[in-house]
DNA sequence: TAGATTGTTAATCGATTAACAATC
DNA sequence: TAGATTGTTAATCGATTAACAATC
């Protein structure tokens, strides 16, 4: 397999793609085409050949891809073909919700841990799990060899987290707190904010 | 004000640049860079003049930006100038802390309504709401003439109910359910599904 | 075979960056 | 004034699309 640069971009919607074709799945469907997928997506069926192509080639002229077989290829590109362990870090409302989530278990991610810094806290249930002690986080993860982590904390405390959270061994963080994180390279965030999203939206609203 | 086509991407960054000096606003700052801005962001300097300047000269040569007058120019562009309220539709872990999430109030937005269809939650207070039933929210919705939903049930139930929100008025969908949504021209749909994100950071992990 | 759809190239389109005159 | 930073233009860079030969 040719492995080039792949654009950021372009990684950006192969999870897109693997989303749609696990509904297909689900729906029963064996092959699919770049056009039926583009449509679903809003994607161009030129993109999604152009995309899948960087990675070798996966359809069949005049049939179209087989879907378990471009899901199972998907997954392989996406480092997703065996699970990852997750630790949530923050046992409010967004945290709890996340952690008590059943819909990351087909999708590649367990969580396996959960933490607050609230003594209140500690030691009760979310969902199955229990929430351990922030002060104990750096050490329980590193022990674990968790590498991904969300952060569901207030913003004024989401650097810190990050900042421990790196220490401790993790590579990737999911943020939910509205603010923007310095990390080492290396290391990736992605952010979560619905008031952007909403924001992105209301510019074409009229009132 | 020259209203040319501004491209969606640069949309996209407005509500980014927005959050930044809100939160330099927070710390005291009067004025700020592009420079600036752009270190905390990721973003180069020159694209966030380009980016401001399509809607008017909003700094000043040799000072830079003032953080509250941009903030005010942005929130005129966004259209939050004026609060937008919002509906929840489901009760469930990631529509409740949704509901009870605080930190929409100084972004432009307040959750006003959630649904759920279930008779065990009709009734039952969520934060300071009180959850309606989902067979009366197409009325409730229009009456209140609310234009901005989030969707938060599952996946199955998701395309069913945008369907009733746009019939009800709403023009603006954030969609929690981890699936694709149909809707008319001129509705705007924004999607929030952790796994992307997460599946987005594993590609360049190694394990 | 005939029809359909891929993989890939070349052309187009759009976004980012570099550079600098204008000016506070 | 001298230094700093904007707004804007032109150049570069990268991404998307159109088109079609290859082929199942």
């Amino acid at each position: 397999m040719p492995v080039k640069h792949i654009p950021d971009i372009v990684v950006g919607r192969l999870p897109q793609y693997l989303r749609s074709l696990q509904r297909m799945a689900l729906e029963g469907r064996q092959v699919t085409s770049s056009q039926e997928l583009g449509e679903r997506l809003g994607i161009s069926a030129a993109q999604i050949r152009k995309d899948l192509s960087q990675f070798g080639g996966f359809g069949k002229q005049g049939t179209g891809y087989d879907i378990s077989f471009l899901i199972r290829q998907l997954r392989t590109i996406l480092n997703i073909d065996h699970d990852w362990d997750v630790a949530v870090v923050g046992a409010g409302g967004i945290g709890s919700a996340v952690a008590r989530y059943h819909g990351f278990t087909d999708r590649g991610f367990n969580v396996r841990l959960i933490f607050d810094s609230d003594p209140e806290k500690v030691g009760t249930q979310v969902g199955e799990h229990t929430v351990q002690d922030y002060a104990q986080m750096a050490e329980i993860i590193e022990q674990a060899g968790v590498h991904i982590a969300m952060i569901a904390v207030p913003s004024a405390d989401a650097q810190d987290v990050a900042d421990k959270l790196v220490k401790a061994g993790v590579k990737a963080i999911l943020n939910y707190a509205p603010i923007s994180l310095n990390v080492p390279p290396g290391v990736y965030v992605q952010y979560i904010d619905p008031s952007i999203h909403l924001q992105r939206m209301t510019y074409y609203l009229s009132r």
